[in-house]
DNA sequence: AGAAATTTTTAGGTTTATCTAAAAATAGAT
DNA sequence: ATCTATTTTTAGATAAACCTAAAAATTTCT
């Protein structure tokens, strides 16, 4: 059994072991953490006793097999909450997280997963990252950002890059959302600005300023 | 703001409050809680310290009027969460404590007022108990008198519309008390006597002078 | 390679929430 | 009314999760 605060850095650990680098530094887990560097070293003590990281005096942090597992519990939880409260309970992608980083302490596998059934399945959260399923497997289909795709390729709204709630009110008014497909039709090549037509929802012209902070995939 | 632990003991000592005594003994906290005596002790000074509570050593704990704010805030998210496991994710009633027990720490009043205008503002929760509003008022579920129940119908005591001695004592002697669960086993359509089930108490055979003065509630 | 800068760890301390054992206060019984 | 039993509090410990300050190891720079 994790505590809390084990579970918040094996969670920091796993998104920085794969963002990247072999190894985790202990000065990154202690930007991540908001903590000290010392209380980092206490911590993965800790992690490793149980066996959820390995670790060199020095050498920074590994993540385990059944680390990564521990973390993905966390991270389908986090994620399958934020879709309940905006699906559900009508909140705006950009004011769930806090919330969902506490809901996804909340210990109950079948809390869990009659949620998930309840949400009707879902494979990716509001801000289009994956959900694993119970046995932390999840479809991990490459984002990028919507100022790359090729003239007359339709791709599929799946995130954004930095959401705050200005940018996320444009995207409404332009009745751009998650789940979007949308088709290039034309692209300046000057100023990158965007012709797309939205689905079922007309045409829009996008600045690159939305353009690069929109993630699509195939 | 407080703890996860302090909300708990303040609950605890608001139920024991509500259930009967003028002042919580440390005893009785200790026994609810499942901890020892000694950490009651050292806990009721915190919550005197912050004054959820008033208390004076050795003669027991009283809830002042935030810590009963506070204590019905937790009350509410229990009881909606209760009732959101229930009614959304079909839980069986008595499934749910444990998890509602976790999810009741949650803090985010913007959350709970989603969820309460989610769920159709529930006045009750799974088990009957009545789910205080955001200001911590609740309706007490209706009273009405024995006399207006159905055959059959198994009801609390739970008061009496007037109150002389007389009548307590006619109660005493008949094993009625607050809290008692009768069933009507029979009822007479023209003097409206009454057979009825104490639980646990036997028989008793009750006039409409005795029916039209209890109150009960479901 | 050696000195300087940076990173990481250790040592020792704090707060929260618990414990055990012992002391003090209250309540009950003759 | 006093003595006994019970309840409650205090004193001193422990574990978790953090901290500061100082020591040790590693990395970087010339």
């Amino acid at each position: 059994m994790l505590s809390f605060a084990e579970e918040n850095y094996l969670k920091a650990i796993y998104h920085l072991s794969v963002s990247g680098k072999k190894s985790v530094s202990t000065n990154s887990l202690s930007e991540e953490m908001n903590t000290k560097p010392a209380s980092v070293s206490d911590m993965i003590k800790k992690l490793a006793d149980k066996g959820v990281i390995s670790y060199q005096k020095y050498q920074g942090v590994n993540i385990s097999k059944n680390g990564k597992v521990e973390a993905l519990k966390v991270i389908r939880k986090h994620r399958l909450w934020e879709v309940f409260l905006v699906d559900k309970l009508k909140f705006n992608w950009d004011e769930v997280h806090e919330i969902a980083e506490q809901l996804e302490h909340i210990d109950s596998p079948v809390l869990t997963n009659k949620l998930d059934e309840f949400l009707g399945y879902p494979r990716v959260d509001p801000h289009g990252d994956p959900i694993p399923d119970e046995q932390g497997n999840f479809s991990n289909a490459p984002k990028y950002p919507l100022s790359e795709v090729a003239l007359q390729k339709q791709v599929i709204i799946v995130g954004v890059e930095n959401s705050n709630s200005e940018f996320l009110k444009h995207l409404d008014k332009l009745n751009i959302s998650l789940g979007s497909k949308v088709l290039v039709s034309d692209k300046n090549e000057f100023d990158g600005l965007m012709k797309v037509e939205i689905s079922g929802n007309g045409e829009v012209h996008l600045s690159s300023k939305v353009t690069d902070n929109l993630l699509v995939t195939e």
